[in-house]
DNA sequence: GGAGTATGAATGAACG
DNA sequence: CGTTCATTCATACTCC
């Protein structure tokens, strides 16, 4: 499709890790951001509500652009690898008669009080309701009466 | 990295408005779709009854499989993100010009139903929602002298 | 330079 | 309705 222009700030700055000249188009952490994001995930943080999610960026703010939404996808994404990955080993077994012992210990990077790692193994409550939609539940016939729905294409 | 087996479709080029042929795990919206729901929301439509969702289900059909709960489903999550993104920026960036108070005038809890009447379809540019995630990039040459952030983190 | 990987960003789906 | 999860796309980075 249509390639955004992205913003396009030069920061040269090269606080990156490795120092490598980076451009801007997408946020990119410097390590201090890195390090501090790390830490507090390491510390328990997992999924920080609004307040802490604004509390963080504007702390990093300090190390070099930030926004909110860069700490909120950065702790959605890293959790999510987390689990991906842990997800992957817990599942293991190796085709032939590898430890079949299970070592769901866990127990490496426990060190926050509150994660919760609730054991959702298999699919529960897949609560279908496709076309439920038929003619229950709300019905707000207050709004309006929708304008002319003449989705008319155009292009056939 | 692509090893986990849980696709269950065969996972297409998944060219974003390209109009491919995917039929199974969840919903794609193909290019027209997504413009169209678009300007429909523009036009004013955040939460649309059983008949509209039906309504605009059935006409979006004809671009590709879609069923009635992706419509639902698609509105709930525009409006819900519309709005916390407005949230976050305006929250997260205060570079350092006190905010001359712009936003949110007066009446605006209720947040109005209204719905222009006028719904042309295909008018307009073709930028499907880019919104303003980003280009917000602001100077934050903030002033203060060393940073206390060893983020020891304050969040109650 | 391209392949492979790490990771930011996006969004459909669903929970509480 | 706000929040969270899962999957996928896009892009920066590393290595050969």
């Amino acid at each position: 499709m249509d390639e955004y222009s992205t913003g396009f700030c030069i920061r040269t700055a090269a606080a990156r890790g490795g120092g490598t000249g980076s451009k801007c188009g997408r946020w990119n952490p410097t390590g201090e951001q890195v390090k501090v994001l790390t830490e507090l995930f390491k510390s328990g943080l997992r999924t920080p509500t609004t307040d802490q999610i604004q509390k963080i960026s504007a702390e990093l703010s300090f190390y070099g652009k930030i926004e909110s939404k860069n700490v909120f996808y950065w702790f959605q994404n890293h959790k999510a690898r987390d689990r991906q990955k842990r997800r992957r080993i817990s599942v293991d077994d190796l085709p032939t008669t590898p430890t079949p012992s299970k070592q769901f210990g866990s127990a490496e990077k426990n060190e926050a009080e509150r994660v919760i790692e609730t054991l959702q193994l298999f699919p529960v409550k897949s609560r279908l309701y496709a076309d439920d939609w038929k003619e229950n539940s709300y019905n707000h016939a207050m709004e309006m009466d929708h304008p002319t729905l003449d989705l008319r294409l155009s292009f056939v």
